[in-house]
RNA sequence: GCGGACGUGGCGAAACUGGUAGACGCAAGGGACUUAAAAUCCCUCGACCUCGGUCAUGCGGGUUCGAUCCCCGCCGUCCGCACCA
């Protein structure tokens, strides 16, 4: 199928138009080959000025870079360019997330392996990113498929394995029977694969664990240095860390009750202080009392049964009904060895959390509250808001669970919450049971561990051996890497390193016998948790050069999306503090700046509307007609429905390939497009005409510039303090520093706007300089904002710019040239024009000098026309003055 | 359910720490140039009217000389988490 460009079709002339238009395909690939020659970009880990990492997260290489690339890198360059511009030594680096399942889709699908696959999807995604311009250092780069680069992380496994932060043990798992594979939760959609569409099996593996555990206090205290972070992103960790303060509390079983050797249930309670309001205990279902029990009894093994199939799904959580089975156990309430409560098992009780037990508060707890119902268990209310009062508060549908006033509580009534809490908690720490304490405080956290075992073929080998003799035995570091062999099939299900005839038959490292390779892999985050590391010296042996990761990290601006706002970058922290403590870094954030951008969204177009076939905006024409929108085959001219606008998507078709525009527009364009109009951290629009303005601007920029340069060239470049130059130089300083304000604070539309402006404010002096209008100190002042207007673009528009730097006479590369500095006396204006406010109503202006005093402003503005009108005759009751901002007065 | 963010012209958005609401761009309308078109340039562009004003930042209150901004209560949209004891 011919794909059709309407860029073309409206413009077939952009490329081949008259010689004055500025020609982006010819140009920009000059610069990036002298800015190549050049070694501009290429960091010296021995510069001595300061640094800066500027970091966008790293690919993955599909085979194409979309909208969302260039609107990430984009920003990155920006930065990039800014930073060196300014005078740091600025790391940029650029590099491959390549492992992962899409290479092994592929492979199955088409017959082509997953490590040709990948490079070559990474040969032309690195050309793409090539024609961009970007400011990266190239020779940095690697793949995390790279041998070099999965060796170090097979190192740093082993390390960490040392000092304890990787452990196996048995886990649950979802288990895809047809793929014969792991899926992650997210690949379970309604409780069948997403690929296979088989209904997914709980199953019992033994897996790879990190510790991420032990560092769950520190990964949230730590947040609160993160002041560079998006305030979002710190609370979504922090809620993912979830730390709760509480106790965990053992209930002792009633002997006659008790299976043989159960002789107390602990569970774990944020609330303490509502343990009059007991009325129940519910275990889980994987709860070691519950799984003794359905030995034995054939009612409970069905219902724990039915449990562990019970839809996993979040909207089948929501009204999944709270359901249990009496186990027949009596435990003894704490506070009170006469209080008999039952022990049930219940399907909304997690074995993840706490101690997979609980005590229900049917008072306290909503859940608890419709289990009680349900079972015609008591419902007690021991809170009660404190403004209510005891003898008409009751309990209906709906529990409380607020703060409030202990009632029903015996020695505890009266007491706030809090108080309940300490009393309950300092008590039964001080009672024993047995001859330990009956209960504890307790901080409890939802982080688990990190899982990292994937029964997968294209991922990082764990470098273990299992020896029916030793055990578990690391691969000794000098025996690294543990290669991926290259001849695999994939044509039958499951993990090809599995039924590799040889590769996973090895020898015992320790005793020399034959043992077998471990056969999965790493997660693929655990690739991206490091990489930002090595890029700090990815020639090193080791996994890192400590020097020079400590020299360069924690990575000053990292951007990306906020689809990351979680796994990555928590694992990423992670990552930072184990290889602290295997002696690789001594920091232990790895990102001080962080910033999430927005999506590219374009509108979408439907064949007959809803449910009908997508139809890419490449095959669209959009026409205007009476204010209405239409949009139309190319090919037959059959109508379109427009649709809502969503993220691109191949699935949406609602996609504009970044090749086509560059082609027909250039780089400079669809950089400049992709940072203007919309905030950066909100989603843009990818429309035509907002590209077609981007280009205008390009054009008109070249146009204006190239006029004027012959004559501009004769100037030497310089500020002009009076005389008609000098309004040209002034908006030049006062932009010039507005944009750097923008730049540092990542404003990209904003800067765009100032430029805007600028230019528009240039147009008239560089059509007159042009035409040889204008003295000496004109023509100088021209030439030099012409200058700043071109070094300020020069991050979003790098080509563009250097040809016109180039063009008025500069032998340098703008690239490797510093940043102007603006002149704060031609920022600052003498006099002010003052809004004038009469009862907060804006009537008048008053221009004065800057520095007039309180008592002259407001003589001044009592002889104003349009003040004495509005005042009609009455007499100020007060004259508000905000120095240098607004004068108020109130009548 | 819990947590968070956002709501400003036809559209994307600006407005610094409470100080002239709508910069800049897109779209639209009018004009100039042109045989014509494209490109370019100039003008208009929140609403209403009596052309001097009045009303306007989701809605209703409040604080203030002054509120898009702060506070309280609603409405709407989006995002994250979700049986977490």
């Amino acid at each position: 199928m011919v794909k059709v460009c309407p860029i073309f079709l409206k413009f077939p002339d952009i490329i081949e138009m008259a010689s004055e238009r500025y020609n982006p395909r010819e140009t920009e690939s000059r610069w990036q080959q002298k800015w190549a020659e050049a070694k501009a970009f290429e960091a010296d880990n021995a510069d001595p000025r300061e640094k800066y990492y500027v970091l966008e997260m790293f690919p993955y290489p599909s085979g194409r870079i979309h909208m969302g690339h260039v609107r990430n890198y984009a920003m990155g360059d920006v930065v990039a360019r800014y930073k060196r511009a300014r005078g740091y030594n600025v790391l940029h680096p650029m590099g491959w997330d390549a492992f992962g399942m899409p290479a092994e889709n592929a492979a199955r699908d088409n017959k082509v392996h997953p490590k040709e696959w990948t490079y070559q999807n990474i040969a032309s995604m690195k050309a793409q990113l090539k024609a961009m311009g970007l400011s990266l250092d190239w020779s940095r780069e690697f793949a995390t498929c790279d041998v070099d680069y999965y060796h170090r992380q097979q190192h740093l496994f082993l390390d960490m394995m040392e000092k304890g932060l990787v452990y196996r043990k048995q886990s649950k798992v979802n288990w895809d029977p047809v793929d014969q594979t792991v899926l992650a939760n997210e690949q379970v959609i309604d409780g069948r694969g997403w690929r296979s569409g088989a209904l997914v099996e709980q199953r019992e593996l033994v897996q790879w664990f990190f510790k991420i555990t032990d560092f769950s206090q520190d990964l949230l205290d730590s947040l609160d240095t993160l002041d560079q972070w998006p305030e979002k992103v710190r609370l979504m960790q922090k809620n993912w860390i979830g730390r709760s303060e509480g106790m965990t509390v053992r209930w002792q079983v009633v002997p006659e009750t008790a299976p043989a050797g159960q002789d107390e249930v602990t569970v774990y309670t944020t609330r303490p202080d509502t343990l009059f309001g007991a009325s129940f205990l519910a275990i889980a279902a994987d709860h070691p009392l519950a799984r003794e029990l359905a030995g034995e009894n054939p009612a409970i093994e069905a219902f724990c049964q039915e449990c562990r199939h019970q839809g996993t799904s979040l909207a089948a959580l929501e009204t999944a009904e709270k359901r249990g089975i009496d186990t027949g156990i009596r435990v003894r309430h704490p506070l009170d060895p006469s209080w008999e409560l039952p022990v049930y098992v219940a399907n909304f009780v997690l074995m993840e959390y706490g101690t997979g037990a609980i005590f229900g508060c049917p008072s306290g707890d909503q859940r608890d509250l419709e289990f009680a119902r349900k079972y015609d268990l008591p419902v007690v209310a021991v809170v009660m808001p404190a403004d209510r009062d005891v003898a008409t508060f009751a309990i209906g549908d709906a529990a409380y669970d607020g703060d409030g006033v202990m009632i029903n509580s015996r020695f505890l009534n009266g007491k706030t919450t809090e108080e309940a809490f300490d009393i309950v908690a300092d008590r039964l720490s001080g009672t024993l049971l047995g001859n330990m304490p009956q209960g504890e405080r307790k901080v409890n956290f939802r982080l688990r561990d990190w899982g990292v075992s994937r029964q997968r073929y294209w991922g990082c080998p764990i470098p273990v051996i299992h020896c029916e003799v030793c055990g578990v035995v690391p691969v000794p570091k000098k025996a690294l890497p543990v290669k991926l062999p290259d001849d695999v099939t994939f044509d039958q299900p499951g993990n090809p390193l599995d039924r590799h005839p040889t590769w996973r038959h090895v020898n015992c490292p320790q005793c020399g016998g034959a043992a077998r390779r471990e056969t999965d892999t790493m997660d693929t985050f655990v690739d991206s948790s490091w990489y930002f590391t090595r890029f700090t010296a990815p020639w090193e042996d080791d996994p890192t050069d400590p020097q020079a990761a400590n020299h360069w990290l924690p990575v000053d601006q990292y951007i990306g999306g906020i689809e990351h706002a979680i796994l990555h970058l928590l694992y990423s922290r992670f990552f930072t503090r184990a290889m602290r403590e295997t002696g690789h870094v001594d920091v232990k954030e790895p990102f001080k700046g962080l910033f999430t951008q927005g999506m590219v969204v374009h509108e979408t177009y439907r064949r007959g509307g809803a449910g009908g076939e997508w139809i890419s905006p490449a095959d669209i024409r959009i026409e205007e007609l009476d204010g209405k929108r239409r949009a139309s085959l190319l090919s037959t001219g059959e109508e379109i429905a427009i649709g809502s606008i969503e993220k691109m998507s191949k699935s949406k078709k609602n996609v504009v390939d970044p090749d086509d525009i560059i082609a027909s527009y250039g780089a400079d364009t669809a950089r400049f497009f992709v940072l203007s109009d919309s905030p950066p951290d909100r989603d843009v629009i990818w429309s035509e005409a907002g590209v077609e303005g981007a280009h205008r601007f390009t054009q008109r920029l070249w146009r204006l510039v190239s006029e004027a340069a012959s004559r501009l060239k004769q100037a030497e470049p310089q500020a002009a303090r009076e005389g008609e130059g000098r309004p040209v130089s002034q908006i030049a300083h006062r932009t010039l520093k507005a944009v750097q304000d923008d730049y540092d604070r990542l404003a990209f539309n904003k800067a765009v706007a100032r430029i805007y402006e600028l230019v528009n404010a240039l147009a008239g002096p560089l059509a007159r300089a042009a035409a040889g209008e204008g003295d000496a100190t004109f023509m100088a002042a021209v030439r030099e904002a012409t200058e700043i207007l071109v070094r300020i673009v020069a991050p979003m528009t790098p080509h563009l710019s250097e040809e016109c730097w180039s063009i008025l006479g500069n032998e340098t590369l703008l690239a490797q040239t510093a940043w102007p500095v603006h002149d704060e006396t031609l920022v600052v204006e003498n006099d002010l024009i003052l809004p004038v406010q009469v009862n907060g109503k804006k009537r008048a202006e008053l221009t004065i000098a800057r520095d007039a005093s309180q008592d002259a402003v407001e003589a001044a503005v009592l002889q104003l026309d349009a003040v004495r009108l509005a005042l009609d005759g009455r007499a100020p009751k007060k004259i508000i003055v905000v120095p240098q901002r607004i004068v108020n007065i109130v009548v």
